[in-house]
DNA sequence: CTCATATCAGGCTTACTGACATCT
DNA sequence: CAGATGTCAGTAGGCCTGATATGA
């Protein structure tokens, strides 16, 4: 897929870390989707259902922000869980702005095989690194992501 | 960006090499992309103005390999390049189906301003590691670029 | 005939922007 | 009044599918 030419040295932007680092993550993207579009789901389906089991029935402003997905995209990732019957929308009654949505066995059951199929996948997005080397890689990463998280 | 709640552990689900990536790989795309834009241009230009310099003239087809750019979004590149008069268009003498597409001055000229853009933006990206660590990253990143990318 | 080239028209995805009515 | 919430419409870049016309 990215063969450059029958015998030819790849460009010299391609050692560049930004093109390394979007490459293998449209790599891991595209593994992951696939796994998810497998089950007729989709990433945010997974943030979603995933959050809700940790931390509980939220608000969508609430899940926007720990699931890290805009308000506005919630509404639909939200509306298709519902109609498949994952979750759930309840109005609140302490604030009448507000649907407080909480996950249905059936989610619990979907989150559980999301997740399982997610793990594997991570084992073959990681497959050519051992253990300590993929302890590294992900050490880095969360520190980069860690130091550009924190100023904004 | 990032930021959970006020005062909330982060969900399991971020820990994954697969979360790490992505993520990292957006900050990166948007570091580099607002460079980009900022003078008018976009990703697709700059790899094949760096292709253009670093192996020569070639065909459309030539560069879509070369660039991993799908032929079909290479003519509106082309276009908007040509239209700057940063690359020319001319037939190939010994097969009519072809252009050759070639870099301008202005092309080379434009090319030297981004990149150095983007050799700055690497430095913004990677700024919490050390030059070693930055070795890693990238040495770590590479491999599983290659994995992924011989078999198929 | 098959294959390669160039073009055009469109879809899909994640992220994001803006507008809006409603409620606190 | 400012500010939060939910909804809807629309954008943009990158990647991709398919159909087509032309020429090797």
């Amino acid at each position: 897929m990215d063969a450059p030419m029958p015998d030819e040295p790849p460009a010299h932007w391609k050692r560049l870390p930004s093109w390394l680092l979007t490459q293998t993550a449209a790599h891991a993207h595209r593994l992951v989707s696939d796994t998810f579009a497998a089950a007729d789901a989709r990433g945010y389906h997974y943030r979603i259902l995933a959050t809700l089991d940790e931390f509980g029935p939220a608000s969508q402003a609430d899940l926007g922000r720990r699931t890290a997905i805009h308000l506005s995209d919630m509404v639909g990732s939200i509306n298709e869980l519902a109609d498949q019957g994952l979750v759930e929308r309840s109005p609140d009654p302490s604030d009448r702005r507000r649907n407080i949505i909480s996950v249905t066995g059936a989610g619990l059951r979907r989150l559980k095989d999301l997740h399982a199929q997610l793990v594997r996948t991570q084992d073959e997005l990681l497959a050519p690194l051992s253990k300590r080397e993929r302890e590294q890689l992900t050490g880095l990463l969360a520190r980069l992501l860690d130091h550009h998280g924190r100023k904004e």
